[in-house]
DNA sequence: GGAGCAATCTTATCAATGTCAAGATACTTG
DNA sequence: CAAGTATCTTGACATTGATAAGATTGCTCC
């Protein structure tokens, strides 16, 4: 109704039931948590028979798979906007900035995306792929900030540091590991946390170079 | 049989059931993953019925949270071992190795820690008092490296940023999401990680103090 | 030491969920 | 328009978490 249905596939039985399933698969997510996603509820959700997405999707893991998927390409997404908006050297902070927004304002994706749902097993495709571009985003960013050839060991190894503190520090964040996770803001965790890796290395050298 | 009863209450009808069903659950949950974990495989294996732990488990929350809570236990055991017998200042290194040493002998263990079972409605008390104690430990840690009061500011941002990036490359080396994550050495992972941490701080202090 | 009691355990059962098989429906294509 | 195929529904089954009610065991107290 709303939109004229040019091409004859775009109206099909119900529709183009997979992307409405993946919709409502995500805002559902995000209402009942990583764990409690039932295929039931989002067919229901949808209008179909519970049954009706096996048509799409080899099973519930396929779904909740390319959802994840779509998490990661959003997160790359993300961390390239603020890569290429993000003014003077600290193009980094921006990057864990962003990173951190994108967790805090879709919670229960980020949690997917890094649970335990998806082992060797259970992994898919378009999951593995999306998951390497977003690093790959992330190796962009450092390669860039150090100066150096995207594929050298010394990009390799910084931006597995890059991710890990930020990956880190968003899943206390999220999982309400750190006080006041709720009141205060991504600046906040993200300053302080680089200050904390500043005090730390101070102690390191203890005064001079 | 093997072990003399010596109090009645040791051998109480079947005996201490709870104890046992932790065990069982532990153990089960090493060889099933921390997603598949139920409360039937778990009666079965000790030899008592399927409900036979509700009597001591409000629910199947409770268990895997006492699990959990079990974990975060040994975390810091293993910290604070770690941290008595390292030498020199690179007492935070060692940490970090014992850090991601559990989490690589005890992967499930370490997901269910860490994972989304646990919101503010499912936590429970042991578990919260758990983890705190584990995130003491790291903080006695960095206090003691620092030269620091316990509770001051500097060392709350440094404890969380040490407790940030070890979390954040151990989280990622247990979900598999960096290359040759099976073979490579713990020790290999946190020393590239803390080199890549140098090369970030280098670029941003390009050459001078 | 035995009666009573409370803790513990079992059986039966239910609701929710993932999944499969078979049939019904709608769109497409010759 | 007919045949065929993709799509969807109905019905059913196994697994799992959970509850209710009954059975059993060990403790307690006279």
């Amino acid at each position: 109704m709303a939109k004229p249905a040019k091409r004859a596939r775009d109206t099909y039985h119900v529709g183009n039931l997979a992307p409405q399933l993946l919709a409502a698969a995500r805002a559902l997510l995000e209402e009942v948590g990583p764990t409690k996603l039932s295929l039931r509820a989002v067919s229901e959700r949808v209008g179909v028979s519970a049954t009706a997405a096996y048509h799409h999707f080899q099973n519930r893991n396929e779904l909740v798979g390319q959802l994840a998927a779509q998490g990661f390409s959003e997160l790359a997404g993300t961390l390239q906007r603020a890569y290429s908006n993000g003014s003077g050297l600290d193009k980094l902070r921006a990057g864990s900035l962003a990173y951190l927004h994108f967790a805090r304002s879709n919670p229960a994706l980020y949690q997917l995306m890094f649970g335990p749902e998806f082992t060797d097993e259970t992994m898919i495709p378009v999951l593995q792929r999306e998951r390497l571009a977003a690093f790959g985003e992330l190796k962009r960013m450092v390669a860039d900030t150090l100066g150096q050839e995207l594929d050298s060991a010394e990009v390799r190894k910084a931006s597995v540091a890059a991710w890990s503190y930020t990956h880190g520090l968003t899943s206390l964040v999220i999982h309400g590991l750190l006080p006041g996770a709720a009141e205060h803001s991504d600046e906040r965790f993200v300053d302080r946390t680089l200050q904390g890796f500043a005090a730390l290395a101070a102690s390191c050298r203890p005064s001079a170079p």
